[in-house]
DNA sequence: AAAACTTGCAACCAATCGGTTTCATTTATA
DNA sequence: TATAAATGAAACCGATTGGTTGCAAGTTTT
């Protein structure tokens, strides 16, 4: 079961639970409250999240706090700059064809 | 069915997809060319892409090229910000309680 | 020691996904 | 005009998804 953080970023809760996340650090319960799902349920986003390196645990007492791995959000900024810089080449490319049609017109 | 361009960013063939767009708009023919899977599931890939706006269509005789709406990805980009500046603002707590240890101290 | 709390895991379910094959339609070419 | 090419849509399939309920295990609290 390959995990990604695309996949990670799909789901909307999922995508809402990685912003409060980003703020605080919390437990799979107190997580829940914020939503109408069953614990159960974030706690498999939880283990979604866990499996593509997105969230880290620190167990205190029989609670468990959920920390984001902001660095790994990089690999999003990371693809989109790729995509950027294609889409620049494809200008730079645009550009020279006008430029030579501009030639031939002389 | 609710599209949404994190879905369509959520399969590695369709990202694979939107870079070859974003170079050049192509038709489904030469896109599956690219690919070992059938022409009809690129055409499926490119439905869900067309049906959250990622995609437009350009009929020219019997092929339809497909043009990337490049201006759609800064969905992506917009969430990213708002995810960034959580961030921040979490340092920007974390200075401030920092801050004030360092008055207690005194 | 017993009861309550926090959590993860397994089983189950309907819906969706990513792929296939088959078929119908439209357009270009022989 | 018959044939070939390009495409989308539908039917089908196994795997995955996002949810549920029920349960087991560890940690606190009483």
């Amino acid at each position: 079961m390959r995990r990604d953080i695309f996949q990670a970023l799909a789901d909307p809760t999922r995508r809402a639970i990685i912003l409060l996340l980003a703020v605080q650090s919390m437990t799979p319960n107190t997580i829940a409250e914020e939503f109408h799902i069953s614990r159960q349920a974030v706690s498999k986003h939880i283990k979604v999240m866990s499996e593509c390196e997105l969230l880290s645990q620190e167990q205190k007492g029989r609670e468990i706090y959920y920390h984001l791995q902001t660095d790994k959000m990089k690999e999003i900024e990371k693809w989109l700059e790729q995509f950027k810089e294609l889409i620049a080449t494809r200008f730079e490319q645009l550009d020279q064809v006008l430029f030579q049609l501009k030639q031939k017109k002389k």
